[in-house]
DNA sequence: TGTACATCAGTGAACGCGCGTTCACTGATGTAC
DNA sequence: TGTACATCAGTGAACGCGCGTTCACTGATGTAC
């Protein structure tokens, strides 16, 4: 049952890829070894192969999660970003959503090894928010940390206070088109 | 070994409470039956006299978490709040922290019933920050609870994301400063 | 008020189950000659 | 280039363990007379 190192590599791969977006769907907790190797078509026995252990993937996974995210945004810039972050379709499909919304809460819980992958990302989606800003002076581009921070939570908090609401909540929609309009200024109008 | 029917209602409470704490220490998938009763004080086969499921106590010690977080912060206007929210002892101190911030993530992937709380949960916090507001017309009264639903998801994403960087991160520090700064209109100065 | 009996909160052993991880094994790939 | 052997990704049974839940039992409380 040998394998060409290249395709191993690329089992491996999509091994991380399978995890991430369960992980997201589901919960550190919610995904077993077994199922996630099921998810991705192998036996779970040689999921042990590949990694040391299943934080170890849950790490990785998450990194991948934030290097996704950041890839699917190419070209996006802040204002578009927050609008199709604080969509229906974007809290109503978590698997291929943001990490930080789907995560961040059990990533408190989780050994440093986690948390470090997650403040990496925290930085890696600063850097979209960052996209139409060019050069400026020392204070400003300060300031403009400081906004891109600050929406960032902005964001995250209102998707979070979304997924917690019953599915056909009249609140789940509101919380998101109130964040959506006050952070942009504007009601979308799709 | 029965107990008095005030007993007994006094150590369902208690049962609720501790539950309420480490639900939000450790995650709902964290704290086993065994453990809650254990540090309730109990064995874990009594449970089941006092609660249907697992399932059953996690909404009500959601609900019991919201309720305390509104008893606690009475008299607190909202830019108080919002100090309180996002300062270093509340960030660190999850069991008798915010429930939303501990638990929205974990909310979304449970039963409709628990999510049923949160949304109950989210108008309870809602209500706090509404403290130092009077009658108003309809349209300030609209545009009031849009400002409270957009601070909420705000403060609740800024302590979310502190809480998933590494114990000792800068990033999660400078997260709770920005937003706080930038919520109130001004730094804190304690 | 006193007595006999039913109730039921709390105990602790036991249930089946799924978890993360380990292991002996397979057989195609990669390597040494 | 061809052959013999080592490697190691993937398999599937098995490990010990802790989970949520059930159950027979205890004995003080609550109730009926």
């Amino acid at each position: 049952m040998k394998v060409t190192k290249a395709q191993a590599a690329e089992n491996r791969a999509h091994i991380v890829e399978t995890a991430s977006a369960l992980f997201r769907e589901r919960g550190y907790d919610g995904v077993s070894v077994a199922d996630l190797m099921a998810a991705a078509g192998f036996t779970h026995g040689g999921f042990y192969k590949h990694f040391q252990s299943k934080a170890d993937l849950m790490a990785e996974a998450a990194g991948v999660g934030f290097s996704r995210a950041v890839a699917n945004l190419a070209g996006v810039d802040a204002a578009q970003f927050v609008a199709k972050y604080l969509s229906r379709p974007h809290r109503d499909s978590r698997g291929d959503g943001c990490t930080l919304a789907a995560l961040s809460g059990d990533a408190a819980r989780q050994p440093e090894a986690i948390k470090k992958a997650f403040a990496d990302g925290i930085e890696n989606q600063l850097a979209i928010l960052a996209r139409e800003e060019s050069a400026l002076s020392e204070s400003a581009t300060r300031e403009a940390r400081a906004r891109r921070i600050d929406t960032l939570a902005h964001v995250v908090g209102a998707l979070v206070l979304s997924r917690a609401c019953p599915d056909d909540s009249p609140l789940a929609d509101e919380i998101l088109e109130v964040c959506r309009t006050r952070i942009l200024g504007v009601p979308d109008r799709r």
